[in-house]
DNA sequence: GACGGGGTAGAACGGTCGTTCTACCCTTTG
DNA sequence: CAAAGGGTAGAACGACCGTTCTACCCCGTC
């Protein structure tokens, strides 16, 4: 969709600067370092790319389509919603045991960069917009009486697994959320009416 | 405990430290900036703290020792533990929607340093344990089997919280994250054994 | 009343930042 | 063969970084 052709020297500025990014942070990945690491030379990557920032979010927009390609793909292995959703979180704890795993790129960024407006935090909110539009997918599949709901309910399991994760080197915080899961569907499922506020937005 | 008497330009210092990084993060946090808008002189700031890396740390340990001892009357304020439990997530929703929040300041700064060995990242870790204590505290109270493992799952909600509120800017993550603590509360006390796994760790 | 310590104001250092520029190399193509 | 475009290497620019330094002020205390 947003997909525009690139060629090898571009592939290669923005795959090093994405990993110079998820590594240690948009601040961290100065124009010298990304020279140096990419081996392509500073003439080149202005030459498709105006500015630092420009980089910045053409390199976490590839790294969000390729993740949630990843995440979907992996989970839709499972046979049934029901079994796709408990698998989100099995994808989950092997992404956090994956070798430079650094936690989600886009709370990162979220945390590093205090303007809203930016356009590298407007990508982080439809990153995660995605995500909660793929739970929602899922969650319409089941006879539940609000998908939505539930959907907003998975996704702050994974955003909480993924900061412990982060934050204490928890990797078992995906089987910890997995089993909330679990008890989120058996409870809606079963239940007509389950313990759950609707709220009118 | 670690709280060393400080003078009052120790205070500024640190109190606008504090608020430099809480908004964009500690990088942006320059000296510069620091001594413009704190008002206190460079050779003051050097005399108390040796390097900017030393202010950062005694800044987010300020508000480390602010945030928990904040969160924690606001939740006492409840009288039973059950309540407290629940009422966590009222607390987290006014914070959400006061002024300048900037989601935890301590997942954010997890997400900019890469070492998990930095000073600054320990802290982080620290944090959250106290939070995780706090939740396990509250747990124990409660006649469940395993207290350890509702208490973590707790604090997933709580950061999965925190997290959707920062990177959406969704305030009633708090009331979702509520509701499933509610669900939590009510299968633990009633089943004797939950759909919980008992990790052996 | 001299002294010293804690404070302010701000110049100055070397280093790094993002960005621009010059100079040269290859390869394709008319 | 000449021209042009995409590539590399690296110097150079002004701005800002963290840090140090000088110079002065104020105010208690021997």
């Amino acid at each position: 969709m947003t997909k525009t052709s690139t060629t090898a020297v571009q592939d290669k500025i923005l795959q090093t600067a994405e990993q110079l990014i998820y590594q240690n942070g948009i601040h961290a990945m100065g124009m010298d370092l990304l020279v140096r690491t990419s081996g392509v030379a500073r003439k080149s990557i202005y030459r498709y790319y105006a500015t630092k920032d420009e980089v910045a979010v053409q390199a976490l927009s590839v790294r969000d389509q390729r993740w949630m390609h990843w995440f979907r793909s992996e989970t839709d292995k499972a046979p049934t919603a029901q079994a796709r959703i408990l698998a989100m979180f099995s994808v989950l704890k092997s992404w956090f045991e994956s070798e430079g795993f650094r936690g989600c790129a886009f709370i990162n960024t979220a945390g590093e960069i205090g303007d809203p407006a930016d356009p590298v935090r407007k990508l982080a909110k439809a990153h995660k917009q995605k995500l909660l539009d793929y739970s929602l997918e899922l969650c319409q599949q089941l006879n539940v009486e609000h998908p939505e709901i539930l959907a907003k309910q998975l996704l702050i399991l994974i955003d909480g697994a993924i900061t412990l994760a982060l934050v204490m080197g928890d990797h078992n915080a995906a089987d910890n959320a997995q089993d909330m899961a679990q008890l989120l569907l058996t409870s809606a499922l079963k239940d007509p009416s389950p313990a759950t506020r609707s709220s009118p937005d």
